[in-house]
RNA sequence: GGCCCGUUCGUCUAAGGGUUAGGACACCACCCUUUCACGGUGGUGAUACGAGUUCGAAUCUCGUACGGGCUACCA
């Protein structure tokens, strides 16, 4: 087993081509989890390889995504640290000579078969028995590399400066182990491994490379990443036994898939826009195509909604606990709890996590958010008292952010709609009469407490021979516009006895 | 096709050889509430299949089926 003696150092490395989807959240957040409850350093590493698709701004974005979740990294590109650079490319110059290493020592070679080879190569070899052919020990001795050509010819096309990859030589008849933290052993037979690129043409390293020379260099102690990623592990052990030695290896954990919820299959972001739900963290516009693809807290999820939600997927503490913070997922984290098999995302059961946030947390904690949600709505709140009760009073039936706008406004603004039709089918002079009275006694009554309220309204009720049910909905019409919100009482409290007259009049006009 | 991984209610999952297979989401019913929700009580609903090991298997082994992932000079 893996020496624990040196300090725990998990890392995250997303590549910058845009969006941080729900994987890759629950990526970060087992790899914080983990570093937190061994006491040791959350690595965020940028895999800036590939410039074709690199996309200016997602680095950021991807700091802010790691920043609204509280999962800020304790070394990054933007923070620095003892192990950098924190970037791919700022590393490019190391790369190649890793790879040539592995050229002289027989591990690798150089290949130079331009991508119309590759792909007459993948052409003429199809078959419906073998669909996609590999570049493998089956074919490479008939393509164009140090192993098939005669090493004159090989000088004299490196001297020439004629592009080459560099190529891994996976043994002959070798059986690779490791095991997982998650899985326990896993092996191939080097047989089925194919001859991976390891150095572009460009001098850039491909993922397979950079990813065991950095995990080196970085001294990374443990490396979580999808299950998508089990296939190619063989390379990466291949290459830690040969560069660093396995006792210098990071511990692998390869991640369950979250599924799309119908069907089957990786959840992509197609299935986000289909469904009609958010699959990153924050909304994404993607600079080349201008596509902006929704996320959690647009939507109106609590960070801490997200994490729970997220840590749940995939992973549970034993007991029927559901509802964790950060600090108890750190304080009961472990790594042997997480399931092995793929989980179909359920954005219903996504909500209810968001839902049982926003009612356990305290209103002063909910104001700010909430606050923001109702200016977007074009609802100004001066009186910040005012709005926490109001948030104490409807948090209960708000289950994203953006509720708080429908369940409050009348609170703050006299209701612009009215639904007459819920009251003017039994509307009859006996109940105008009433709330003419009603108004009176109210200008006249000392207390403004719900008990007041509700014992006045109660007593002229009686007095007028009309059951206080039929009059409470019309009440409710009356302030709040419709046939929904919190106790009738409860909001005229809050809206204030001015208010209240000002809207019972109103209706009594209008109708 | 090849290689690898996986499989408990519709979904997320608990149960590490002995439980009436438990909980949550969703769904249904009832209660609470003269609104809408919240909440409460109850209900429908699962060990993929076949062998083997064992007194006893969701649990261990093998096979089958099904599902998924990978199969780029992308990560």
């Amino acid at each position: 087993l893996h020496p624990m003696t040196k300090k725990v150092r998990v890392r995250f490395a997303p590549s910058p081509t845009g969006g941080l989807h729900l994987g890759g959240v629950r990526t970060v957040l087992y790899n914080y989890l983990f570093a937190r409850r061994h006491g040791g350093d959350f690595i965020l590493r940028i895999e800036d390889t590939d410039q074709g698709r690199f996309v200016p701004g997602a680095e950021e974005y991807i700091m802010d995504c790691l920043e609204w979740c509280g999962l800020v990294p304790d070394e990054s590109p933007a923070r620095g640290g003892a192990y950098g650079p924190y970037r791919q490319s700022e590393r490019k110059a190391q790369y190649g000579q890793y790879a040539e290493r592995l050229v002289k020592e027989g591990r690798a070679y150089y290949a130079f078969d331009t991508p119309e080879e590759l792909d007459a190569m993948r052409q003429s070899y199809k078959t419906p028995a073998n669909p996609s052919p590999q570049y493998d020990h089956t074919l490479r001795n008939r393509m164009r590399n140090s192993l098939s050509l005669d090493p004159a010819e090989t000088e004299q096309l490196l001297n020439a400066g004629t592009p080459y990859v560099i190529r891994i030589l996976p043994p002959e008849n070798e059986t690779v182990r490791f095991v997982d933290m998650i899985r326990g052993e896993v092996s191939f037979h080097t047989s089925g491994i194919d001859d991976k690129v390891l150095l572009k043409a460009d001098g850039m390293p491909t993922y397979h490379l950079a990813v065991v020379v950095d995990d080196y260099l970085m001294k990374i102690s443990h490396a979580f990443r999808g299950e998508e990623w089990l296939p190619s592990a063989p390379v990466h052990i291949l290459l830690w036994h040969w560069l660093f030695g396995e006792d210098q290896m990071p511990q692998w954990a390869h991640l369950p898939l979250i599924l799309k919820p119908d069907g089957n299959g990786k959840l992509s972001k197609r299935d986000g826009d289909r469904l009609g739900f958010p699959v990153f963290a924050m909304n994404w516009t993607d600079p080349k195509t201008n596509e902006t693809t929704g996320g959690f807290r647009e939507m109106g999820f609590l960070p801490e909604a997200f994490v729970n939600m997220l840590a749940l997927l995939g992973w549970n503490d034993g007991s029927d606990k559901e509802l964790f913070s950060l600090e108890e997922l750190v304080q009961q984290f472990s790594m042997d709890r997480v399931h092995k098999g793929g989980a179909k995302f359920d954005f219903e059961k996504a909500k209810w996590f968001n839902h049982e946030w926003i009612k356990n947390t305290a209103p002063t904690v909910l104001k700010p958010a909430v606050k923001k949600t109702l200016a977007a709505q074009g609802i100004g709140v001066q009186d910040d008292i005012l709005l926490e009760k109001v948030i104490a009073l409807v948090k209960e039936r708000c289950t994203l952010l953006p509720d708080f706008a429908a369940q409050s406004a009348f609170f703050f603004n006299a209701p612009v709609q009215t639904d007459w039709e819920a009251v003017r089918p039994k509307w009859n002079d006996k109940k105008q009469l009433f709330f003419v009275e009603l108004v009176r006694a109210f200008q006249l009554i000392s207390g403004w407490q719900h008990d007041d309220l509700e014992k006045e309204f109660k007593e002229m009720a009686a007095a007028h021979q009309i059951k206080a049910g039929e009059l409470l909905m019309p009440f409710r019409v009356m302030l709040v516009g419709g046939k929904f919100g919190p106790g009738v009482f409860d909001i005229a409290v809050l809206i204030g006895r001015e208010e209240t007259i000002r809207r019972i009049e109103n209706f009594l006009k209008q109708i």
